[in-house]
DNA sequence: TTGACACTACGAAACAATTCGTATATCATC
DNA sequence: GATGATATACGAATTGTTTCGTAGTGTCAA
């Protein structure tokens, strides 16, 4: 039988910031998460909790509930968030022209000469694929 | 003498659809927007005269109005625009890795492999700079 | 067993973005 | 100068996002 998949929605700012400690910290609790959202800003315990609950219920993250403080984890893939995020700047702010999105990143300027190496080798192993 | 600056706020997603058009035609009627706004979705004529008031309250968009049907024409660079927006999601989505962004832009798999060339030689012109 | 404490649940205020209805002004033309 | 078409101005409803206060519950040490 068919299943229904319901894609999770795109995160809002303050939950891809979350999502971020998660991919980054692996599960968490409440408090650990309050504490990473502290450093960039003054944040209240409820908020921090109420975000967690609305990315629950949307499917952003999933709970594990056996201890008492509620454990957190990314239910989202971070690659895929990601993906999904330049695809939307791409459509959006460059009417799907994916090369000046890079060109603009370029632009920006605050690329070590490493990393243009980097991503030089990317696309040459892209070319290779693309074959 | 010092000269003060108001940096234009970034613009919302419909307000950078918006300027997409006015940087495409040049400068627009209400009218003239809001066909194109149609081409996408049914937009109320209101609608795209209010995103346009505010947007030139803002600061995103310049209105002359000499003649009766008031010309909107963008007031932010196209280039700086994109930049900015770019230089955002790099620091949301990707803690400051631009070169994962352009992994992930590559990703999305919709490059031909003569916008792989165009990127790569973008990339060679721009180690040339750095030196 | 009770009081301090850390936790979750939840309603709702505050704020921002989007959409539209209604009022009013201007112009062409009869 | 009345009328119809088309314009702007603007208040406000609607919806989405962020933030927090308050209430209630479980745990544990004294």
């Amino acid at each position: 039988m068919k299943r229904k998949v319901t894609i999770p929605p795109r995160p809002t700012p303050a939950e891809l910031e979350i999502l971020r400690i998660l991919w980054n910290r692996g599960p968490c609790s409440v408090r650990e998460v309050l504490g990473e959202l502290r450093k960039a800003r003054p944040t209240g315990y409820t908020t921090a909790l109420k975000f967690l609950q609305i990315m629950a219920a949307k499917g952003l993250v999933s709970r594990d509930d056996h201890s008492r403080a509620h454990l957190y984890r990314a239910a989202v893939a971070e690659e895929a968030t990601q993906r999904t995020l330049v695809s939307d700047l791409i459509a959006r702010a460059f009417g799907g022209d994916a090369p000046k999105l890079v060109m603009r990143a370029l632009e920006t300027g605050k690329l070590t000469s490493d990393e243009l190496a980097e991503i030089r080798t990317l696309i040459d192993s892209m070319k290779e694929t693309k074959r």
